[in-house]
DNA sequence: AGCTTACCATACGTGTGCGTATGGATAGTG
DNA sequence: CACTATCCATACGCACACGTATGGTAAGCT
């Protein structure tokens, strides 16, 4: 077996890299090339076409999205009982942690969701993948909820604000956004 | 004076259309030109280059898009006596309106902010717009909201939700969007 | 009628990016 | 050592898009 300079996971991870950077129109084949130091020789021989990396940038995102966080919140078991209100703060805190393997990984989810609004298989995509997210979230907040209703507000609300604190460029008069981010949060969870 | 075939204006319209649709990659010379009707020469009559559109793309966005929404609600003094909480659900109405000029101004501030987290520049303007929103929703939480902290926090909630709901693709259960959305911001201006 | 200005068409050069075709290098195998 | 499979480099054709240079046309003025 040879080793490969640039094995088929490497280009998937430099798509994902440029596409956080700056979108699927950045995911451009023979600049991930230079950035892997080899040529677009390399490319098509793992790939049919710029249209196949772009499904399998696709593929292990819708993968490793759901996963990823919430097993990083229910894996938190060192500490003592983990109660659903825990859960959330910790899901709200996730929000801003800028980590993993030299990717943000709100950078890939916030560039995906600009690409589902024009781009129908990729919105069917995050159709899967939210609904799993919020199928977790709804799971916790029934643990102190009972009406269905506000349950979905709630769920709703702080989905909205994970993702569209983001997206909004406001000031906050002295506080931090982390900080207004937490309170919020707090104020979702309360009763 | 000629009638222009294609003034100024005109490809600053299609550009925000095309702007809104997908996203400012998406604002082509040539291509706008094919849906003028015209060739580039109009083009480089009126701009000096791809980036001088670009420019007075964004300048008429921030120059109409705070107005825009606020004289939206201010204006329906044909009613009765305007309240801050149903000016502030007249806010969140907005957000799921689809009308102007044949474009959608969600479509247009979606793009926007999606575009600055990539342009130091754009996400400058969004700054501005997005400080002059939120005094304004501020001003309006202050009328029945004492507590600064709890202004600024709600204020947060109802930003991103408006903004967020956009980019989330989550099913509801029966229930759908629109209620989840209204019900959410009426939850938030609760007491 | 002649001239100027406003506005647009045409044609060209250049850069960039996709996809293809083909050759070369390296490691394992018989 | 020959042979093959794996992996990548090189070179090409093509399409598109920016910007420029230049020519053309219609309206208004004198």
């Amino acid at each position: 077996m040879v080793v490969a300079r640039a094995p088929r996971s490497s280009w998937t991870e430099a798509g994902l890299r440029a596409l956080a950077a700056g979108g699927p129109d950045a995911v451009r084949i023979e600049a991930l090339a230079r950035t892997l130091g080899v040529t677009k020789g390399s490319f098509y021989w793992h790939f049919d076409n710029r249209h196949a990396l772009l499904d399998d940038i696709l593929d292990t995102w819708e993968r490793v999205s759901v996963d990823e966080v919430i097993e990083r919140i229910e894996g938190t078991s060192g500490d003592e009982d983990p109660t659903a209100r825990s859960k959330l703060e910790r899901l709200g805190a996730i929000a801003s942690s800028s980590e993993a393997l030299g990717i943000e990984p709100v950078a890939v989810d916030l560039a995906i969701r600009d690409w589902a609004r024009r781009d129908e298989k990729v919105a069917r995509r995050l159709r899967r993948v939210d609904n799993r997210r919020m199928d977790y979230m709804r799971s916790l907040f029934r643990t102190f909820c009972t009406d269905a209703t506000e349950v979905e507000d709630r769920c709703l609300l702080g989905f909205s604000l994970w993702i569209g604190s983001n997206f909004i460029a406001a000031d906050h008069h002295g506080r931090s956004r982390a900080e207004v981010i937490q309170g919020a949060f707090r104020r979702l969870f309360d009763a």
